[in-house]
DNA sequence: CGACTTTGACCCGCGC
DNA sequence: GCGCGGGTCAAAGTCG
């Protein structure tokens, strides 16, 4: 029943809603930014492959088994706003399964919550991960944050992507996402993120994002350079993680984040 | 009551 | 032209 039987007026709407989505839902040439996320153990005891944990909030609206992968592939949409077309699909490596391999596509076009201020000195609840107390690791949590336009990264970051590659992202329309693209990782624990983008234009925002991470430092003695990596957005879009595991956020994150912030932060932004 | 997750079915693009 | 696979939608169920 779906779509066969109802004319589906929605689905015009969503159109435009999701050009992306639609139109390039298929193979098309959609912009993508994978993210590889490495989790240590907690990846056994996560379903499958975590749910989408971040300042944003992340419906699944489907899962499919891949062939050639023992796992799934989980399907998110951002549910912050009714017609942000960002998704993101999340899947573990089936190589590694450690790895988690997390495929952003399409940017929000709205406003992410303030991360600013909510981001690292008020985590706010996830509404998605909190149903997961029997998961919870305690080990590691893993968190990706997008952030709009392209801010900045670390060099050591460049020069894994750049040396490592793990990931390769590279499907993108022009003048699609330009919004941003940005996945950081405040990890804490033991999680390997590897973000790769088609070509990173390293930006050098470093400085707003020193700015920002005083605040953090204000908050927690973190070391600089992971510091360095957690780069806040501007001021509109504080694109923040996302996904990790279904973790409780609310506190493993904020414990989390407050640990140790180490991980990776992948600014991916389409060329 | 609202939001989110889960599962199944359908549609469409791509490859052969 | 056919088949395979991936991606999305929708309904039902569950949880907060």
């Amino acid at each position: 029943m779906d779509r066969s039987l109802l004319p589906k007026p929605d689905q015009e709407v969503s159109k435009e809603l999701k050009p992306e989505n639609q139109a390039s839902k298929r193979r098309k040439v959609v912009q993508k930014t994978v993210v590889k996320v490495r989790i240590g153990a907690n990846v056994g005891k996560l379903k499958n492959e975590g749910p989408p944990s971040d300042f944003w909030s992340w419906r699944k609206y489907g899962q499919k088994p891949i062939k050639g992968s023992p796992y799934p592939r989980g399907y998110y949409r951002c549910s912050t706003s009714k017609g942000c077309s960002a998704k993101k699909q999340v899947e573990r490596c089936r190589t590694d399964a450690s790895m988690l391999i997390i495929t952003y596509t399409s940017s929000h076009n709205h406003p992410g919550p303030d991360l600013s201020t909510t981001n690292l000195i008020q985590p706010p609840k996830e509404p998605q991960n909190n149903s997961s107390a029997e998961d919870l690791p305690t080990s590691t949590k893993e968190e990706q944050q997008e952030l709009p336009e392209e801010e900045e990264e670390e060099e050591e970051e460049e020069e894994e992507k750049q040396n490592d590659p793990i990931v390769s992202t590279t499907e993108k329309e022009p003048g699609e996402d330009h919004d941003f693209h940005y996945i950081q990782s405040p990890i804490s624990g033991c999680l390997d993120i590897t973000v790769n983008q088609g070509e990173d234009p390293f930006t050098v925002h470093l400085e707003k994002t020193h700015e920002t991470l005083s605040l953090l430092l204000d908050e927690e003695p973190l070391c600089y350079s992971q510091l360095m990596n957690f780069s806040t957005p501007f001021s509109e879009e504080n694109d923040f993680f996302d996904e990790l595991e279904e973790l409780p956020t609310s506190s493993s994150f904020t414990s989390f984040m407050r640990s140790n912030f180490s991980d990776e932060r992948i600014p991916v932004v389409p060329s």
